[in-house]
DNA sequence: GCTGCGTGTTTAATCGTTTAAACAAAAGTA
DNA sequence: TACTTTTGTTTAAACGATTAAACACGCAGC
């Protein structure tokens, strides 16, 4: 259906064997080979205009040069940055990316990550969903290389590089009181994902620690499967508690995004009735009337190492590399003092 | 390095031919064998948890069962949307996808058609960047189904879905003039590419059908890199220009984003000093002051039609479809005319 | 009892590479 | 001259599947 020069027909046209072909080709015995049919060999492939067959090369040596990446959803602009930057640092290494989306679906994560060892990718980049051990320590038994990202199960020794959630959601807090809101809440997930217990934990030890006695219907947990109604009424939730919040901070961008649509159709003026923060960056963040204070994950270097550790591995299987990054927080005016606020505009 | 059981295990372990393994495994020639074989060789292969190796059976078979899909920027929302409707899609049809951005560099773009292409992937849906109709057509001459995706180029005879770009730019402007607007400015991309070409003339052949002159400066143009300081340049320039514009229509997401980062932080008020209007929605549009009235394409149409198109290729090469769909206006806060605002909030 | 047919299974070639090992001819060594 | 080494190239077996064709066997028909 595609190309149909092969070896054989360089062979054929050069007049020697398709092994010579192949040892030129791919710069083998480099000493040995005659330079005159070495380039022969070379201008000849050039002139039909050949190129290896990845499938054939792959059957021989086991090795695909391709990795396969499950985010979450591949839609979502934290993962689709998250993917782009992996794709590149993968092809600077010569290596094309598979992606999956596994829509949270520990079903539908075990699926893919099967479709792609079938298609026998060399390692995967995964961010797993929740109730996914089984499979991660499947692969782990299998001696597949691989590295989590953006999430870890503490129970299982593997690779991953993460955030310090638990640090990043106490800095969010920290910023909030310090600019004199008392009444913090939070919207976030309702999943065992340790990531997610994470930045729930920080929230509560951030207030513990400064004597903010924590309020029941401060901390509203939404499914995660993003429906907007439920997270629209846990921002009611917040407002309409007794004592109701000064602040918010959003466990994720999605949910930022549909509370934010919330709060801009009603007649509730951020930063002076509400301070908001919010994990992750995207650029509606920026386009809010009062741009957005975030939790900044250092997404290059996630991407970065993930691979890097991918590829160690792939070399030196065996080899578990971790790494846990400080995101930063980015504060813009969302949480701006209500009476700094005048001169700051 | 992974999955290490094949065919010949089976066979081994059943006591039958290989040949007889891959036979059932795939029920071909299921009159012949015998049921209590069948059933054998399926439970052996249950047990000893055999997944075939696509690489060997693509090899063989000439078919990967695999798409490819190159986009200009994977991160981009519109792309990544329309790459996870088209993933899905695919994989409903047992296709896996990889993708791949271009950044808009038929280099790059050439390059990647043939990482893939080496990959022997089925067929391609291609969102072409501008001065790649060479790839285009050596694509076709190897009868390499192609399927371009919201861009085509009109010499080259291929299967294509897009959008009648010319017709949602008319409307857009027609939609303005409607609310009052007459000096109506645009900011799009200086490009060759025809569905770029349609937006702007679209734009330019409503005023003109109205009686509008086309001031110079109410027709912006900015180079496909989406540089935030070309497109600010843009903006103050539109805004500065006599007469100064009283609506704007973005000529896409990016443009948009950019835009209105910059008019966010001007004491300028949407939709009373300016009306604005931009092609392709993402979530930022709805959480602007002034949720953004926007042109929608219809995007599962387009991704699944595209899907299919290449499909039906497949199977019967040569067959050339083509569809233009019609893009919808969606009505929101920023085009309201002034005078009916209040009412409206 | 021979022919022919249907049934269940195997043989063997093939896809396009890689790569260890074999080989033949030329060059070095003693 | 005879023997070893080096040099340039080929042979052939794999990788793990698919698939046309061959095969062996039991059984019906005449």
């Amino acid at each position: 259906m595609q190309k149909r020069v092969s070896l054989k027909d360089i062979a054929a046209k050069a007049g020697v064997s398709a092994a010579l072909v192949s040892y030129v080709l791919n710069n083998r015995l480099p000493s040995r080979i005659s330079v005159a049919t070495a380039q022969k060999i070379r201008d000849i492939a050039g002139q039909l205009n050949y190129s290896t067959n990845q499938l054939a090369k792959s059957l021989k040596t086991n090795k695909t040069n391709t990795i396969g990446l499950i985010v979450a959803d591949i839609s979502n602009p934290f993962s689709a940055n998250l993917a782009r930057i992996i794709e590149d640092e993968a092809e600077k290494c010569q290596y094309t990316t598979i992606f999956g989306s596994s829509d949270e679906d520990p079903g539908k994560f075990d699926k893919l990550v099967h479709t792609m060892l079938n298609r026998k990718v060399d390692g995967l980049i995964l961010s797993p969903p929740a109730k996914s051990e089984a499979v991660i320590e499947s692969l782990q038994q299998k001696d597949i290389p691989i590295v989590l990202l953006d999430r870890y199960f503490p129970g299982i020794k593997t690779s991953y590089v993460i955030i310090d959630n638990f640090a990043a959601s106490m800095e969010a807090v920290h910023h909030l009181l310090s600019t004199g809101r008392t009444r913090i809440g939070m919207i976030t997930y309702d999943s065992e994902l340790q990531h997610l217990l994470e930045r729930k934990n920080g929230y509560i030890r951030a207030l513990e620690n400064n004597g903010v006695r924590v309020e029941k219907e401060w901390l509203q947990l939404v499914g995660i499967e993003n429906n907007q109604q439920q997270i629209e009424d846990a921002v009611r939730a917040l407002l309409s508690a007794t004592p109701g919040v000064d602040a918010v901070l959003f466990g994720s961008n999605k949910i930022a995004t549909s509370s934010l649509k919330l709060i801009n159709s009603l007649s509730l003026r951020v930063p002076c009735d509400l301070a908001v923060i919010c994990f992750d960056h995207t650029e509606m963040l920026d386009l809010f009337y009062s741009p957005v204070t975030y939790i900044k994950q250092p997404l290059e270097e996630i991407g970065e190492l993930a691979v890097s550790y991918l590829l160690s591995n792939l070399l030196h299987n065996g080899t578990i590399s971790t790494s846990q990054l400080k995101a930063s927080l980015v504060i813009q005016q969302s949480t701006t003092r209500p009476d700094e606020l005048y001169q700051a505009k």
